[in-house]
DNA sequence: TCTTTATATGTTATATCATAACGTTAATCG
DNA sequence: CGATTAACGTTATGATATAACATATAAAGA
């Protein structure tokens, strides 16, 4: 549950975890994460930044996998559909889940210098959005919560 | 600063108000509020409702002030650069803005069945996102905060 | 005022992101 | 096995956005 991505971790066990636990899950659920899903969430998991439909594409494409979009989005949609990856509204790209499995509403970190994307949590119905929304007797169903900014290695880095 | 935009209020003062406001603003800060920039924020202005860029630049041809997507793009992109709109990037859409010239941090309520979207108030760097932030050394500049769901006259009306 | 400079607009072309529609293949189940 | 559903392949197109360069207009300074 920490917004870890920024700093080093085990990457590899990273993604081996998130990849095993989805598997897990897709068996138990019936649901088919063929070849060409599976790729794509492993493009995704790859690393921690968001990467166009496109780029998956182009990835997929170089495998044999599929070369036109819809191969692509149906892929991503697929992901997204069953909570292991979210769009970043601001990029119209793709990240993989931080959370897989567990119910839960992302919240994201998007370093505008190195890319990188950290999955945070919200709490969209709390706060002040929550009571303008209870205010106004609107229903938030969904809520895409997205910052931008330098990430702590790009601040250490470099000027500005 | 109250979400007023789902209840009913008084429309033709609010376009009357905030386009003022701009107006003195624009004068005041030496910026020019061109004829297809002006067109672009009624527009906006009119309802309380995103509009696509596309939609605005049909709107800017039916009156000769301009046939090509970058006479939109740019219109608008003067208005956001400024605080006079805001871009809804879940919608690929703009909205007026309902505080101009205050400085602030807008949020916004989408309303999927009638598709108004009302301006609220955030404070991106408090709350968990400010704390994950503030845990990972990461500096917020900006956040994206829309959420979507259903506007009290929307569910009132209907079911779902 | 005239010239210079900066800003805004017009236009062509193209990049980027996304999906509709339809046919084929492959897995699932009676 | 045959029917049904889900996934994939492919073509075509729609929707969103910008690069680049030419022209026009406004602002600032001589």
């Amino acid at each position: 549950m920490d917004p870890i991505g920024f700093s080093s971790h085990d990457h590899a066990g990273c993604i081996a975890g998130n990849l095993a636990q989805i598997e897990a899950h897709c068996k138990q659920a019936k649901l088919q994460l063929t070849p060409v899903r599976r790729r794509a969430l492993e493009m995704l998991l790859q690393d921690h930044r968001a990467l166009g439909a496109y780029d998956i594409l182009d990835r997929l494409r170089d495998e044999g996998l599929g070369s036109q979009p819809p191969v692509a989005y149906r892929a991503l949609d697929f992901l997204v559909k069953h909570g292991f990856a979210h769009k970043i509204e601001r990029l119209n790209a793709f990240v993989a889940c931080a959370h897989p499995g567990e119910d839960h509403a992302p919240a994201f970190l998007i370093c505008r210098k190195c890319e990188m994307v950290v999955e945070a949590q919200t709490e969209p119905a709390r706060g002040q959005l929550g009571s303008s929304a209870k205010l106004a007797g609107f229903v938030i169903e969904r809520a895409v919560v997205e910052a931008e900014g330098v990430c702590l290695n790009c601040i250490e880095g470099t000027s500005t």
